[in-house]
Parts: C-alpha cells; sequence; structure tokens
RNA sequence: GGGCCUAUAGCUCAGAUGGUUAGAGCGCGCCCCUGAUAAGGGCGAGGUCGGUAGUUCGACUCUACCUAGGCCCA
C-alpha cells in the first residue's frame, strides 16, 4: 500500500499553503509598479478627501533644491512619511505639502561658475533666470527621488521658496516685521574684495599664503597714576600684536582675557630710559624673544580687571583713545595677550565692541582706500600704507619690533587678491525688539514640545546668546529687500507702504519686478524721504538672506494654502537646524504673530558610516540612497529608518543594511505564509466565534493584542525602532518559531473545513489584518502588495486605518498561563536537541515521545490542565504527564529542568503516512492502513469519492 | 575653545526611581526538516556595559575627568 502514488494522494488530502505572493520581493521592479498603481488611483487625492476625523500638520522643511538626494535627506523624509502615514492610518487628514528651498549662494555659485568669464557680460535678471532653471531642475529630480522612496504627499503641488505666490508671504513677512519696528540698519563686518569692490560670502573665499608685516606697538596708558594699581609703574604701556597694520587707524580698544594674568615688565626704552610692558604672564617669553627685548624685569603681576577701561592713547589717530575691555577672544597661543581690536574690520572684535556699546568705525572705503577718517592717509589704499604705518609708529615710539610673517590669509576666489575684512551696512532684526528673545526662550521653555528633549537646551542655548540677525546679503539670488535709497540724503528706508506696493507687483510678475521695474512702480503716492523729505530715490539692490525665506514658509505656505494651517503641529527635521530652521521660524512668528509656528519639534541625528564616522566622498564611504533601492528596495530603506533609534545619529554600512533586509525577508515571509493559509478562507462564512478558538489561538490574538497595543503608542511616541524590533520579533518568536509552527497539523491535516482548521485561519485571518495595518506606515509596498492578495480588495491598506484589537482578546491571565507552559516547552526542546544531536536517536521532533514529571505541584496542576494539547505545543507524536520514570529501556535522554524533568522515548507506534506523526492508531483503520485514526476519519469525510 | 548629543555582545536595540548569574532579535557555529523550501524548526557560543577616578553596603544605571565620534558655533 505504500506506494508513491498513494503518498501522493494522501498529500492531496493537504491544506498546504498556497499564494502567488512571491517570497522573493524583487522590490526594485515592484515597487514603482506600485508607485504608479498609486499615482493613477490618486491615493493621495483620496486620503485628503476622505472623511477625517481631526487633522494633522506637518510642515516640511525645505531641503535645498541643488544636487541628487542623499542618505539624510532619505532619513528624514521617511520618517516624516511614518508620522503623516501614521495619522492618516488613524483617521485623520493629515497632507503633506512637500518644499524646495530655491534661492541663495549655493545655486548663484554654481552658475556662475559654469558661466565662467561670460558671467561679466549677464544682467542680474539673466544670471537670475539662469538660477531659477537651475533650482527648477534640481527640485523635480529631488522630486522624482523623493517620490520613490514612497513619501505620499501632494508631489504635483509642492511649494517652491521661488514661486510668486510664495514670494509673496516672504515678502509680507518682511513686511510685518518692519511694521512691528524689528528691522534695523546697522553695520557688520563682512569679508571685502577692494579690487571686485563687493561682499564676499564664507564659501567664497580661499585661503592662500601670504607674507604680512608683524609687529608689535606699545599703547601708552593715559593718566597710569589715576589708577592705584598702577601707581609704581614707570610709563606703562600695553603691548598689543598685529600682522595688519592698517586696521591700526580703525582701532578702538585693546581686549584682554578676563581669566589671564598679566604682567608688567621693565625694559630699557628706546630713550634708554625705564619703560613698563604690560603683557600676558604666559607669553611673556615668547614676546621677548620674538621682539627681541633684552634684559627686562617682572615688576608687577596684575589682573585683567584691573587694567578694564583704562583710555590708552591711540596708535595713530591723535585726537582719539583706545579703551581697555575684556574679551573670551583672546588667545595665548601667540601675540601678547593684549589684542588690538577694530570693531569695523574683524568679527570677533566687532562682538566684543557691541559688548561695550563701542560704535563700529570703518575708515575705510569699498575701494579699499583709507576715508578722511584717517585724515594722515586719505586716499591711500590700505595694503600700500602699511609701511608708511609702521614708519609713524616708530617716529612716535610706539614700534617695539617689526617683522615680516607668512601666513594663511583669506583671497578673493575670483580675482585671488587679498581680502579685508570691513564692516558694511546691513539689514537686521532686533532680537530684543518688543522682548521677542525673552518670549522666544519662554515659548520653548513652555509651550513646545521638543522630541527629544534635550532639542530644548541646545535651542534655548543658541536662542539665549545669538546676535542680532543680518538679513541683507549683496547678492542677485533671492528675494529682494525692497529698500529704497534717497538720492538727496543718501538715507535707506524700509518703509511698510513700499513693501505692499512691490507685494503686489509680485504677486503678479514674481520678485523680477524689482529688477525689471524703475523704483518709480513701487512708491505709493506722495512717498518722501523721512529724512529729507525728497521725493526721488533709488532702488537698493541687497536680497534677504536665504534663511529667512525658509523661515517664513510657515506664513507663505502654512497660512495661504487651504489644506493647511498656521500653526504646525510638527516640525521633523535634523538636529542641525536647530541653528537653522527652527530657530528663523520661531524669530519669524514670533515677531509676525507672535507665537511659535509649531507645536512640537523632532529632530534626528545624523547618518554616519559602519564605524560612527561622516560619511563623505574623500572617504569614500558614502552609501547613496539610490544604491540602496537598486540592491533591496526602498522599503528595506524604509525599514532601515524605521530600525534606527535617530534621537542619536543613524549608522549605515553594507552589514547593517544586510541584517535590515534579514528582517525584512522574515516579515515578508511571515505574510507570505498566512495569506497562503488563508487562501480559501472567506472571513464572510468561515470566521470563527471567539468562544469556539482553541486556547492557542486565543493565546495569540492575546498576543496581537498587547503587540497592537505597544506598536501604536510606539507610533504616538515616535518610537519607530520599537515597532521594527516588536513587528520583527513578533514574526520571528510568536509567530513562526510557535504558532504557526504548532499549527501546521491542524491546518494541514484537519480537514479544509474543519471546525480546528477555520478556527486556526480566524485567528491568523485576524494576526493579518491587524499586523498589515500596523506595519503599512514603514513598509509601504510590500503590506500594499500583502493587502492585494487578501481577497483582491480593490483599495489601499493605505486606505485604511488601524483597527482595534477586539477587547476580549485582552487575557491576561491566559498570557500567564501560556507563559508558564513556554518554559515547559523550552525543557523539552533541550531534551529533544539532546535526543536529536548527541543520542542521535531521533530527526523531527514527531519521531519523540515525551513524559515529564513536574516539579511542583504547580507545574502538575498546570500541566494537566493542558495534557491533551501537550503533543501539539510540542509538537511530537506523544506526551503525557508521568509521577515516575516510564521504562527504562525505551528512554533516550532525559533532562533537568526547573519546572520539570523531561524524559525523551521514541514514540509508539507507526508513522502516519499523512499526518507524518507516529501513533498506535495506525494501522487500525482498515480502509486505510496507513493512516492514524484522525487522518482516516478526515479523509473519509473530506475527500472521500 | 563653547553649546548639545552618542558610546551595552559582530549588527540593531532593551535594560523606571542604583540591588540576585546584564536581556532580545538578527548574524555566527552545530543539528533537524524537506508538506512555508533561494523557506521552516532546535540547541549553542558570544558583552562586565568606551576608559579612569569617585559617591555608595552595592553602579550599566549617580558625579567628575578623559578618549572616540556626531551636529552647531567660535
Amino acid at each position: 500500500m505504500t506506494t508513491e502514488a498513494n503518498k501522493r494522494d494522501f498529500k492531496a488530502t493537504l491544506c498546504l499553503p498556497k499564494t502567488d505572493f512571491p517570497m522573493r520581493a524583487n522590490l526594485a521592479q515592484r515597487e514603482p509598479e506600485i508607485l504608479a498603481r498609486w499615482k493613477t488611483n490618486k491615493l493621495y487625492e483620496q486620503l485628503q478627501a476622505r472623511p477625517a476625523k481631526g487633522d494633522f500638520i506637518l510642515h516640511d522643511g525645505p531641503p535645498y533644491a541643488n544636487g541628487h538626494i542623499h542618505i539624510g535627506h532619505a532619513l528624514n523624509k521617511i520618517l516624516k512619511d511614518i508620522v503623516v502615514r501614521y495619522h492618516s492610518m488613524l483617521g485623520k487628514r493629515a497632507p503633506y505639502v512637500p518644499g524646495w528651498d530655491c534661492h541663495g549662494l549655493p545655486i548663484e555659485q554654481k552658475v556662475s561658475s559654469e558661466l565662467g568669464p561670460r558671467k561679466a557680460e549677464k544682467t542680474p535678471l539673466e544670471i537670475r533666470k539662469l538660477c531659477e532653471n537651475y533650482a527648477l531642475k534640481w527640485a523635480k529630480t529631488q522630486s522624482e527621488e523623493f517620490q520613490r522612496l514612497g513619501v505620499l504627499g501632494d508631489w504635483d503641488n509642492p511649494y517652491l521658496t521661488l514661486q510668486p505666490d510664495v514670494e509673496v508671504g516672504i515678502v509680507g513677512a518682511l513686511r510685518d516685521l518692519v511694521a512691528n519696528g524689528y528691522v534695523y540698519k546697522g553695520m557688520k563686518p563682512v569679508f571685502w574684495c577692494a579690487e571686485c569692490q563687493t561682499a564676499l560670502a564664507d564659501a567664497e573665499v580661499e585661503y592662500e599664503n601670504h607674507t604680512s608685516p608683524s609687529i608689535y606697538v606699545k599703547i601708552p596708558i593715559i593718566e597710569p597714576e589715576k589708577r592705584p594699581v598702577l601707581a609704581d609703574l614707570i610709563r606703562p604701556s600695553i603691548v598689543i600684536w598685529t600682522t595688519t597694520p592698517w586696521t591700526l587707524p580703525a582701532n578702538l580698544a585693546i581686549s584682554l582675557h578676563p581669566d589671564f594674568v598679566y604682567v608688567a615688565m621693565r625694559v630699557k626704552g628706546p630713550d634708554a630710559k625705564p619703560e613698563d610692558y604690560i603683557v600676558a604672564k604666559v607669553l611673556v617669553e615668547n614676546f621677548a624673544r620674538d621682539a627681541e627685548i633684552g634684559e627686562y624685569e617682572i615688576v608687577k603681576e596684575l589682573r585683567a580687571s584691573d587694567l578694564e577701561l583704562l583710555e590708552c592713547e591711540h596708535p595713530v589717530q591723535l585726537d582719539r583713545t583706545s579703551k581697555v575691555i575684556l574679551g573670551t577672544h583672546v588667545t595665548a597661543e601667540q601675540g601678547t595677550g593684549a589684542v588690538h581690536t577694530a570693531p569695523g574690520h574683524g568679527m570677533e572684535d566687532f562682538i566684543v565692541c557691541q559688548a561695550y556699546g563701542i560704535p563700529t568705525f570703518v575708515p575705510v572705503d569699498a575701494k579699499g582706500c583709507f576715508t578722511s577718517e584717517f585724515q594722515l592717509m586719505e586716499g591711500m589704499n590700505v595694503w600700500e600704507a602699511n609701511g608708511p604705518i609702521i614708519r609713524y609708529l616708530d617716529e612716535r615710539d610706539l614700534l617695539v619690533k617689526a617683522a615680516k610673517i607668512e601666513h594663511s590669509y583669506p583671497h578673493c576666489w575670483r580675482c585671488h587678491q587679498p581680502i579685508i575684512y570691513r564692516a558694511t551696512e546691513q539689514w537686521f532684526l532686533r532680537v530684543d525688539h518688543k522682548e521677542l528673545r525673552a518670549k522666544a526662550l519662554k515659548f520653548i521653555d513652555e509651550s513646545i514640545e521638543w522630541i527629544p528633549r534635550w532639542g530644548h537646551d541646545r535651542i534655548y542655548n543658541m536662542m539665549a546668546t545669538r546676535p542680532d540677525w543680518c538679513l541683507s546679503r549683496q547678492r542677485v539670488w533671492g528675494v529682494p529687500i525692497p529698500a529704497v535709497v534717497c538720492k538727496k540724503c543718501r538715507r535707506s528706508t524700509l518703509d511698510v507702504g513700499v513693501i505692499e506696493r512691490f507685494m503686489e507687483e509680485v504677486a503678479k510678475r514674481g520678485t523680477n519686478v524689482w529688477f525689471e521695474e524703475p523704483v518709480e512702480t513701487f512708491l505709493p503716492d506722495g512717498f518722501r524721504c523721512p529724512e529729507c523729505g525728497a521725493t526721488e530715490f533709488e532702488k537698493e539692490d541687497n536680497i534677504l538672506d536665504v534663511w529667512f525665506d525658509s523661515g517664513s514658509t510657515h506664513l507663505a505656505v502654512l497660512e495661504r494654502r487651504r489644506e493647511l494651517r498656521w500653526p504646525a503641529d510638527l516640525y521633523l527635521e535634523g538636529s542641525d537646524q536647530h541653528r537653522g530652521w527652527f530657530q528663523s521660524s520661531l524669530i519669524v512668528a514670533l515677531g509676525t504673530r507672535e507665537a511659535p509656528p509649531y507645536r512640537a519639534v523632532l529632530t534626528h541625528g545624523f547618518v554616519l558610516d559602519g564605524k560612527g564616522e561622516a560619511m563623505s566622498k574623500s572617504k569614500g564611504n558614502v552609501i547613496a540612497p539610490e544604491e540602496i533601492i537598486a540592491k533591496y528596495g526602498a522599503d528595506v530603506l524604509r525599514l532601515w529608518v524605521a530600525s534606527q533609534d535617530y534621537r542619536g545619529d543613524c549608522r549605515v554600512s553594507q552589514e547593517i543594511l544586510d541584517r535590515v533586509g534579514e528582517a525584512y525577508r522574515r516579515i515578508r515571509n511571515t505574510f507570505r505564509y498566512l495569506l497562503g493559509n488563508l487562501s480559501d478562507f472567506d472571513p464572510s462564512q468561515h470566521v470563527v466565534p471567539y468562544e469556539n478558538l482553541l486556547e492557542i489561538d486565543r493565546w495569540i490574538l492575546h498576543e496581537l493584542f498587547k503587540l497592537s497595543k505597544q506598536v501604536r503608542q510606539a507610533y504616538a511616541d515616535y518610537g519607530f525602532h520599537k515597532i521594527y524590533h516588536w513587528l520583527h520579533e513578533f514574526c520571528v518568536v510568536q509567530l513562526s518559531a510557535i504558532y504557526l509552527d504548532i499549527l501546521k497539523d491542524r491546518l494541514y491535516c484537519s480537514g479544509t473545513n474543519s471546525p480546528q482548521r477555520r478556527a486556526a485561519q480566524t485567528a491568523q485571518y485576524y494576526l493579518f489584518q491587524h499586523l498589515v495595518r500596523l506595519a503599512a506606515p514603514i513598509l509601504v509596498f510590500t503590506t500594499d502588495e500583502a493587502f492585494a492578495h487578501l481577497g483582491g480588495t480593490s483599495g489601499s491598506v493605505h486606505l485604511e486605518t488601524f483597527l482595534e484589537p477586539d477587547s476580549q482578546w485582552d487575557q491576561p491571565a491566559l498570557g500567564e498561563e501560556w507563559d508558564q507552559l513556554l518554559v515547559v516547552r523550552g525543557e523539552v526542546l533541550r531534551a529533544l536537541e539532546d535526543a536529536r544531536q548527541v543520542k542521535r536517536a531521533i530527526g523531527q521532533s514527531l519521531e519523540a515521545r515525551v513524559a515529564l514529571i513536574p516539579k511542583t505541584a504547580e507545574w502538575k496542576a498546570l500541566l494537566k490542565r493542558h495534557e491533551e494539547a501537550l503533543a501539539d505545543i510540542f509538537i511530537t507524536s506523544q506526551a503525557e504527564i508521568v509521577d515516575e520514570l516510564i521504562p527504562a529501556e525505551t528512554i533516550v535522554t532525559s533532562f533537568e529542568g526547573s519546572a520539570t524533568q523531561v524524559f525523551v522515548a521514541r514514540a509508539l507506534g507507526n508513522k502516519c503516512e499523512r499526518c507524518w506523526r507516529i501513533l498506535p492508531s495506525v494501522g487500525r483503520d482498515a480502509e486505510y492502513p496507513t493512516l492514524c485514526d484522525r487522518c482516516a476519519s478526515v479523509v473519509r469525510r473530506y475527500y472521500n469519492g
């Protein structure tokens, strides 16, 4: 009877899994098909149109529109997408309007370098047109790349900061700030190329070697006797060191470090009489050697505070003085620990002088020549002035030592001439106006949620110490600042009326109109210079800092688009944006609307390589999203994002991706197996009521209940890496290793329409329906594909909402009971493994019979309650609870566990050809002598004839 | 130099308020199965918690310093 034909016959009576859902994902090919389907079916539009309970507004931080996306972009967009889809699956309306930051120097620079020398022939308008094309090109490219990640959004209607309606919003933000009195014109040092007569951005500066004078200059203290601590000094002066003598005319102060100790060193002066030089104690020897001071004697130690606010003689401007101030920017690396300070020619100088209320003084014009404010050398180029200034110092006996030094010095990237630092007029936002800073700190403290929480500390510290915001840039690619300059008195004015006239034109033609039209176009009727009353003006040609553009998008986009609202629920960006977008948006919002633009801010870290180091082209450790998608698929990339604890930095490497790929396959296969087991299950007629399920079915539903609660809570808490671990572990442990493995006999052998099989399918149906939704915000493609395989529903899993688990599934007592049972199972499995691997007595566990001696009455009671199910749970052919040793000769091995002592023997009876269990009943059935009694009756019932 | 952050097995992560032999999954090794099969199951070996010094009866968990790395400034 045991012919091959017979075997095949019995196999045909089994209900094996059957599905078209492929094991191999082939995501690289399948994902684009799914994307196309979403587009055709207007998935995003359907979601927006759906009746919603509440909404959730995530405002997209606009990436800069140059170059392909990198993995950091992918991390950011995928996190956003997971958040948006989570809220969508709660049944909310969760619109996502992607945006791009399109203005700014990097694009202008790129366009300029592509133009090369031809740039000189181009008008600003022509350059702006090229910049626009460049930005549009990359925004389009990035849009395609983002969409390929599975990010769902209004890709057909994004916001771009170069769109006229967005520009109107940006200018509108400026208008409101001007109206509220936040904007003023002030001075700020910038890199300046005297050759090109233009300001340079940091990125336009190249450092090259340059030979400069290196001079020590003594700055005599005026009336030292008035300060008791200096009374015993002889002709004291503070000695400074500088490599830019030409900045001495602009000197207004001497900076000392508040923590340094200073000394007076007594030397023989040029007139052979003693005098005292004040320098930092730690630099005395250096200074003495470098300046070739012969003999000297330390006569006194001084604290910096002893010297603060002393007035000194000005080195080159006889009608001025120089004040001693304290600043932590002073270093002890070289020089004298006393720093010549010219706020018009250095950023640090500028900042420290602001703290002392010392005004900015720039006796140098745009051509790099001295103005009348340094009459001695008026009209002389600063580079030519070094020599005369040194000679002048020498004549005045102020020069201690002059030499040459070769060092790295900033040069203009265009003309390669050395550049200067020069304070120029700029538009600023006054951060402390109307208590804006204090209000910001209060909102940061009290009403904005920072995720993770240290985001609060980070932005708080920055906001507390940041300087005023310099809004203006001397560039062409950006939103013009519509300021007008009076032709008569040269006063520059930012006027609300002018701005509003400008906005009207921008709405029609974009901001190019500023370059196209004469100034009169923008002047309201009767507009006069507020200074002199004149009526003739010219346009100023500054543009707004590009951070102002993006800092205003909450007004330009959230307020102005119908489907959005102000403020946003969430901003979600990399942690660098604490200084960038989070801060610029907050300032603009407080200055215009007196409230923050967001309720919560979530930040993620940066993507690093497998060793935790930054990725860079030079290190060759860059992994592009494109590569990952080609090799693993976007869903694996998304799963990687979910797997990372983004509160810190996120690592990516081939190994990490391989691990995630394994996890993906495991989850996919679990879906596949569930689908296979449900191929003949019609929930409308086959669902088994809860009370008729087997206990193990109730157990897995209890596990599902717990999982669902945990996962949904983790989504709410933005703890996606927990979801990844939980979903994966559930598939591997609860399902594959336990439930589904135990279920096989029931599913395959108990007959197509048997109540037991339908019960198992019912549980699996619920498992699938819940799991596919819980995973949907992360594995957007795979879940949709799997969802489509179940019953051929026409919709999409993404149009579904999370399912609330049936409350009767929650069975904590049952859960605990099964935890105990699984402890016993573990002991049995260890015994079986010994029988298999050490004793070589069995292969598959169905060959075994186990007998258990419980260690305690509690264990015995537990096992007795489940005695009928034990063989199934252990996947052995037989299992029994005994009080003493079963006959010794049959024992293969024993294992001493904490709950039981386990004995393993070979199962009694013959192997059933259908279910492969070894049972005494095999052979008793006359019709089917190779089957066990169960299989014989199943075959008779379901497959006869 | 400053602000903020990270550092637990090869990988990704768990480890309230400090307290028995530091957990999970993956990977790895060995074995089983061949009716989830480019699948599935089992067992096992791997960390002393970046380092040092403290606080404490007791620290992965608190403090200080250091090292490595990250972001933003200077």
